[in-house]
RNA sequence: GCCGGGAUGGCAGAGGUGGUCAACGCACCCGUCUGAAAAACGGGCUAUGUCAGUUCGAUUCUGACUCCCGGCA
């Protein structure tokens, strides 16, 4: 299988429909806000400049199929976990039809995850537990860890220790353990094997031409609707601190529609935003050993990858694997 | 021309009535990441308009200059 990763604007999308055509190939999404339903200009979901059909289970763009749209409706919990389940299952199909699959997105960690698996996988969230922590100061949470479950509290690095998100959840894990300890029944958590035989292509460029590129990509969501969709969702009695809590275009927007700042302000700090999590989405890089980088800006780099393509292919047919 | 107010890092902006000053936010840079990940969290960067004076020591006091903002002419 094939793997494209990537910040915000650097093409993956449009590199996945043309490795699709040339291979015979299916995408699958890796993104963590298409798959909420309705929310489609903001998440990157629609293009404008090629045909687009919804269907049930997947979207047709300019003639190749997507999958990994739609999976939650608004306000509904999604997780990693969540996103394999669905991945693989994707997976199976494209497979059994005989399509190349090929996972294209922006989220590192789904992308990580689905390549190198996750151990605690199968510890699911406890919403109770989670309310109830979240009264608690980063402090405290870490000293709770701690007693529960010392030496993953000793392995977490400064920046984690005082991430209440990252330490709630070593908590529910721990106390999910222990619980399992008490009942003697042992078993693995894992419930997702890591992909071994995959290419994973990553496509970069210099954070200057990314942000005048994703500041342009932006403006043109303005124009063509991206306010009236997120409007239309408050209008639908959509939570607003969950819109909030997803982010960049969705958050400053329904801040901006709620009165909370000026327009311009708004698009301001949502442009900052952008930037910001470019930068993160590149950190991601160093994650992934096996990634093939290509950077956008470079003249070659489309015949350079084409090269890898080959070679990567010409492997496995000697291996009697096929592509997959 | 006169009177008053002001000049703080790339931007915005707070404070302390002389003691290695220098907040917060934005931008920018770097990073973390195993069921919220477009989230959450950690780290870094750069400054007191110019010149002189008082002083052991001035960002804080004095003077001149430059520029800006009000008001009067």
């Amino acid at each position: 299988m094939l793997v494209i990763y990537g910040p915000t604007a650097t093409g993956k999308t449009n590199l996945a429909i043309k490795l699709a055509k040339k291979f015979n190939g299916e995408l699958i999404s890796a993104d963590s806000r298409q798959v909420l339903r309705g929310l489609d200009i903001g998440t990157g979901k629609v293009s404008f400049d090629v045909k687009v059909e919804k269907h049930k289970g997947f979207w047709i763009v300019d003639g190749i199929k997507i999958r990994g749209f739609d999976l939650a409706n608004p306000g509904e919990p999604f997780s990693v976990a969540d996103f394999l389940y669905h991945t693989s299952a994707s997976m199976i199909q494209i497979t059994k039809a005989n399509k190349l699959p090929i996972i294209v997105g922006g989220t590192g960690f789904y992308i990580k995850a689905f390549i190198d698996g996750i151990n605690s996988i199968g510890i699911p969230a406890d919403q109770k537990l989670r309310s109830k922590l979240e009264k608690l100061s980063a402090a405290e949470l870490y000293q709770n860890l701690k007693e529960l479950d010392r030496k993953r509290a000793e392995l977490m690095n400064q920046s984690d220790r005082q991430n209440p998100r990252r330490l709630i959840r070593a908590i529910e894990i721990a106390l999910h353990n222990q619980k399992q300890v008490a009942g003697k029944r042992k078993q693995s958590t894992r419930n997702h094997l890591p992909a071994t035989n995959y290419l994973l292509i990553g496509l970069t460029a210099p954070n200057n031409f990314l942000y005048s590129k994703v500041d342009k990509w932006l403006q043109t969501r303005l124009d063509r609707g991206l306010i009236e969709e997120v409007r239309s969702l408050l209008d639908q009695g959509i939570d607003p601190d969950w819109l909030d809590n997803l982010g960049l275009e969705y958050r400053w927007l329904t801040r901006y529609l709620k009165g909370q700042v000026a327009r311009d302000i708004a698009v301001e700090r949502l442009k900052g935003d952008i930037h910001n999590f470019t930068r993160r989405q590149k950190t991601w890089f160093k994650q992934f050993k096996r990634i093939k980088l290509f950077d956008i800006t470079e003249k070659n780099w489309q015949d350079k990858l084409e090269k890898t393509l080959h070679v990567c292919y010409t492997q496995n047919r000697d291996d009697g694997q096929g592509t997959s």
